[in-house]
RNA sequence: GCGCCGGUCGGAUAGCGGCUAUUCCAGGAGACUGUAAAUCUCCGGCCCCAUGGGCAUCGUUGGUUCGAGUCCAACCCGGCGCA
């Protein structure tokens, strides 16, 4: 067994452990870093590494479009790629079917304010016929890239084959994040959906493992590759290593939830994905209905969140790992995390102030710069403010969720 | 002094007789949760019974016209040219 639990707490799901990868140990719990396309946004990995991070997330959506799963294959994996030595996951590209289908073009995602009485409104969202770059298919999802218009259908299986080629230690089946303005005749719908998908990402998941000479070219996203065209294919070198996570869905409902968490819990994951769009009210119910029911033994990863309230609610309640992308597109949007909230560190009142941010923050943004320096590197456009605003986000984040482990 | 060109928001611009004067930048405020995001939204003349409404405004003053940033005249300012 690669996870390892060390302590629990009473009378609350929370519990400390240690996931074990052949890229070193994560000790958890976790926040992993955003790194959709190989790279953590305005970041390099020694930066990454000097915020006390330990695991980094990639996308199979974003990779598979550009530059290619053959491509990352052929570097050696996501991690060599990239020049990340830690453990590395990548997401299935199920977000995707979420944001870039229902959400498209829409002011929701994966926080939805309840009291938007918008959403209460079916009618808003009888838009079948609104654009979006992701449509729902029989057995798959078919996506029209956000970069060229060109077509891709992704299945289940060639979410795991990519993710083999993208050689990630932990890989995530293919799901279905629902929006929460869907009806629960939907919702029960997606779920059944996301269900099969999560058989069938194992099945390939194992068959890939234990079949690494089937035909290549089923794999293959073109037909023809321009430097050689080899017909059997060969393991990657992390094939059978790889660690994959199956993802919970559900929505807001409770037997929804339970019955998902039931479910994909008693496949042979190696771990678990909590997905879907959530109200914030309603986050912290919807994560311990699941993660009571999940085997305990099990990692458990909540996906997408959070603020560093939410964290504090998904440790109490038997959460893992977390990744969001808030540290780094929050710092290149020029808001910073503090210990008494968020500051917009453009605003006037920062142009002239010549403390650190935080006065008693250890990272190198805060040992080094002012923010009023900083705040001129954003009035200038300047890409080091991106940069030094990720570097504090991101210290300031994971070392939250290592202070609450 | 004469001639030509030009004066529109802090800057730069569009506008060539018609309804709410355009866009970009700068400035101000806000948003962002498995990244279509170094992005996006809103504000930027005055007043009021303020989720709306009213009144202004295109160098100045007059004029033509149902209607003028737009056409005409004079003046003011700037640039260029000629004396």
């Amino acid at each position: 067994m690669n996870f390892k639990i060390e302590k629990k707490l009473e009378n609350s799901l929370g519990r400390v452990g240690i996931l074990s990868t052949p890229h070193g140990d994560i000790l958890t719990p976790v926040f992993v870093a955003v790194g959709t396309k190989a790279t953590v946004k305005s970041l390099n990995p020694e930066q990454v590494k000097e915020t006390g991070t330990q695991v980094v997330l990639g996308n199979t959506y974003h990779l598979y479009l550009q530059p290619g799963d053959e491509i990352v294959r052929g570097a050696g994996g996501i991690g060599k790629f990239m020049n990340w030595s830690g453990p590395t996951m990548t997401d299935s590209g199920g977000f995707q079917v979420f944001s870039l289908g229902s959400a498209y073009g829409k002011d929701i995602s994966k926080i939805t304010k309840i009291t938007d009485p918008s959403f209460l409104i079916p009618e808003r969202f009888d838009d079948s016929d609104a654009p979006r770059l992701a449509k729902i298919g029989q057995d798959g999802v078919s996506f029209k890239s956000h970069l060229d218009g060109s077509i891709y259908y992704i299945t289940p299986e060639k979410s795991i084959q990519i993710q083999h080629n993208l050689g990630a230690d932990i890989i995530f089946a293919f799901d279905e994040c629902t929006s929460p303005a869907e009806d629960l005749k939907y919702q029960e719908e997606a779920l059944e959906r996301t269900h099969r998908w999560a058989e069938r990402s194992l099945a390939e998941h194992q068959k890939l493992n234990n079949s690494p000479l089937e035909e290549y070219s089923a794999s293959r996203r073109r037909e023809v590759d321009e430097f050689s065209t080899p017909s059997r294919r060969r393991a990657t070198p992390q094939e059978g290593n790889q660690m994959l996570f199956g993802i919970v869905q559900g929505g807001r409902e409770e037997n929804l939830r339970k019955k998902s968490a039931k479910f994909i819990g008693s496949l042979d994951f190696d771990g678990f994905g909590i997905g879907g769009s959530f109200a914030k009210e309603d986050m912290s119910s919807a994560v311990r209905w699941v993660n009571e029911i999940l085997p305990e033994e099990k990692p458990r990863h909540l996906l997408g969140i959070g603020e560093p309230e939410d964290l504090f609610m998904g440790v109490e309640n038997g959460v893992d790992l977390f990744d969001c992308v808030l540290p780094t597109r929050l710092g290149r949007n020029g808001t910073i995390y503090t210990k008494n909230g968020k500051i917009i560190i453009m605003n006037t009142k920062f142009r002239n102030d010549f403390q650190p941010i935080e006065k008693d923050c250890e990272c190198y943004t805060c040992k080094n710069y002012t923010k009023a320096y900083i705040a001129h590197l954003f009035h200038g456009k300047e890409m080091l403010a991106g940069t030094l605003a990720s570097i504090h986000n991101l210290y300031f984040i994971v070392n939250l969720v290592k202070k609450i482990r």
